[in-house]
DNA sequence: GCCAGCATGTAAGGAGTTACATGATTAT
DNA sequence: ATAATCATGTAACTCCTTACATGCTGGC
């Protein structure tokens, strides 16, 4: 008699992007997973480690993953996952499905809106704050870029990041644009 | 004796975003500051109707906003809400304090990310969609930024807006180089 | 007569977070 | 030695959603 039948619960958004990053081939553990979510951020949000385990665990329980146990340097050990078949279709189906539309939340475009509210030296402390954080993206997401070379495995990543270069350049230069509607407000 | 002083808790963001809605000086219903919230939704989440109710009802409990019973009609009857004194000081003071960064959920680039599980023709389709909601967004906040004009009283609002048609822009054309990039993969 | 819009809520649950708790190994 | 990184989890809680439940009013 075989295993008894996996409970066929649906993975969360996060347990689905986790199947996702096994589908590259490799076993991953817990806290690789992370790691590797964390490349994600540029265009998703990076879920806490907790989950992470929270949801792998999950996707064990419905065999969607097999998790086997690695003793590293003796004595450590670790639990490691790979993507299995079912798993594999999961995720396939899930991203073939309809996308839900983008979601956005903007801290600076709400403080300008309500920027009534607001002195206006502390909006432009905030839309500088902004500009400052879409620098430091860029500079990360540029690294990870020079990383993927022109490596043919890694083509569609390396797509999506000149996406995402684009898209923290469109969000500087919109930053500057709104800085001086704020300071030359007529 | 005065009144019991309120309790105080801290409003959630949405509970803020209420209360800056309030700002603007009108006393609004749940239904109203629903509709109102929804223009957000270019550049913020737009909560559920539940939620606008459940969050209002905190706000008053805390003082930070003075319900009132109106009677329309002869018999029926609305609650409108208008903020305090110290409604507006506890907006002023979350929106000054340091943005937390944008959030960002991109279910297209997540798409181009895990393209190797896809059939380039349902990407394409995805991508194809994204541009349609581009689309439908840029007409929607095109309308708002018309019904604005260039009242002074909506300046600020008015510069959000077009902050949002150069993004929606962006966005689209982002869409279009992407399509570009997969459907001519060599 | 019926449907769209106005109007208000409750109940249950989903998806995620932070804080806490623990401990081994590696590099400085 | 001590700090950073590797490694794994639990508990409590927050924020928000969907589904449900109800009823009035105005226009076609």
């Amino acid at each position: 008699m075989p295993d008894a039948p996996p409970p066929s619960i649906t993975p969360t958004p996060t347990g689905f992007t986790l199947l996702g990053l096994l589908s590259f081939g490799r076993e991953l553990s817990g806290y690789e997973l992370k790691r590797w979510a964390d490349n994600l951020r540029f265009f998703w949000s990076a879920p806490a480690m907790s989950q992470v385990y929270r949801e792998v665990e999950r996707l064990a329980a419905a065999g969607l993953v097999a998790q086997r146990q690695v003793v590293r340097d003796g004595s450590r050990s670790t639990k490691v996952y790979r993507l299995t078949p079912e798993g594999e279709r999961a995720v396939r189906d899930w991203l073939a499905a309809p996308p839900d539309p983008p979601v956005l939340r903007h801290p600076v475009a709400l403080r300008v809106f309500f920027g009534h509210l607001l002195d206006p030296a502390v909006l432009r402390v905030a839309i500088e704050a902004h500009r400052a954080w879409c620098d430091d993206m860029l500079d990360q997401l540029g690294a990870v870029r020079e990383g993927l070379g022109d490596d043919e495995r890694w083509r569609n990543v390396a797509v999506v990041a000149d996406w995402g270069l684009d898209y923290y350049r469109g969000e500087r230069a919109a930053a500057d644009g709104i800085e001086k509607t704020i300071t030359a407000p007529e």
